[in-house]
DNA sequence: AGTGCAGGCCAC
DNA sequence: AAACGTGGCCTGCACT
């Protein structure tokens, strides 16, 4: 096939020899034509019918006219709950047309829907576990932590920041918790390999604790065939010593279980004592999103609801660990989870 | 008609 | 050889 796309690259084929149709793939197909374009705004319209609007409603239940989720408490391998029938943790937020299925989700009359979500939780504990002063230190100052990345690695003050600059930073960091490649932070910025290199090696440099931390945790994974939450929660890794491609993964996922895990264990204890603790409070736990606890709380206790809550999320991981970095929860409510957002 | 895979895409 | 972690659900297709 001769198309070439910008930058040189070529269109790709799957496992089965087909050509890759996949949103990236037509992103860049669509700067020299219209129909992919075209092809995009449809998947998009179509995924948010048949997956949402149509489904969902084939899950409200006769007896409570609600939609009610079932919980996997060991589907996911990290110790994350997993979400089916239908799955509620991954209901649309990021694109506009996408956040009016999350307006569907309503509270009772007389009623609100408050989401408390954890702030940035994965980089914190990145930060405790690594040991990483200037971002424990950026945590405690309430500095924007992706800002920060940026100023560090690219020698640009905090008060000359661009959006440009913090956008790169913001996804290195996230590679960073992911075990990041070259190869993948250069598909995900749309920058050629090499750049994209340079970016991590600078970010090592800058942050050498990080790299330490991903190494110690790999050769512990090699030795033991487990690596540990925070809370010694072990999470086998049986693929690590692997040779070919499967290395590459098992190295990635023994890197981020821990912080996942980590991140996991908190919100489940969280959790465990929210009852206890809103015991009395006309309000009711609906859901967790993996780093966020959605509740439904009467008109009038949302406030009190709110400092309850936070409370309880933010000392989670007390007394079993202490952490060098505080917790921090972001609240907000609204008639609709889209508002409570 | 049921099962399983691949490709694709939604979330954190 | 593949190429950033954890999941679930949809459609289309091959197969039994």
């Amino acid at each position: 096939m001769g198309l070439t796309l910008p930058d040189g690259k070529m269109p790709k084929k799957g496992k089965t020899g087909a050509w890759s149709t996949g949103a990236d793939i037509l992103e860049d197909m669509a700067t020299i034509h219209d129909l992919p374009r075209r092809i995009l705004d449809w998947r998009q319209v179509s995924k948010l019918k048949s997956t949402y609007t149509d489904a969902l409603q084939d899950h409200i239940n006769a007896e409570t006219g609600r939609v009610h989720t079932s919980y996997s408490i060991a589907g996911a391998n990290t110790g994350r709950l997993a979400s089916t029938d239908p799955n509620l943790q991954n209901i649309p937020i990021r694109s506009e047309e996408g956040r009016r299925i999350r307006e569907a989700f309503v509270a009772e009359e007389g009623k609100l829907l408050v989401a408390l979500d954890y702030s940035q939780i994965e980089l914190r504990i990145l930060a405790h576990v690594a040991g990483i002063e200037e971002l424990k230190q950026a945590f405690r100052d309430g500095v924007d932590i992706h800002a920060l990345t940026a100023s560090e690695m690219f020698n640009v003050p905090l008060d000359e920041m661009t959006p440009e600059i913090r956008r790169q930073a913001k996804a290195i960091n996230f590679g960073v918790i992911y075990g990041i490649s070259g190869f993948g932070l250069a598909r995900n910025l749309r920058i050629p390999r090499s750049d994209a290199q340079g970016f991590i090696d600078r970010y090592f440099e800058r942050f050498p604790g990080i790299r330490a931390y991903m190494d110690d945790t790999i050769a512990f994974a090699k030795e033991h065939g487990f690596v540990q939450t925070l809370f010694g929660r072990k999470i086998n890794t049986p693929e690590i010593n692997a040779k070919g491609p499967q290395a590459g993964f098992a190295k990635r996922a023994a890197i981020n279980a821990p912080i996942q895990g980590t991140a996991a264990d908190v919100i489940r204890r969280a959790m465990i004592r929210m009852p206890a603790a809103i015991e009395g409070q006309p309000a009711k736990m609906l859901l967790q999103v993996h780093d966020e606890l959605l509740f439904e709380v009467e008109e009038g206790a949302v406030d009190r609801l709110i400092d309850t809550a936070r409370g309880v999320m933010e000392n989670a991981a007390d007394p079993a660990v202490k952490l060098d970095v505080q917790l921090s929860v972001d609240a907000g409510q609204g008639q609709s989870w889209a508002q409570a957002h």
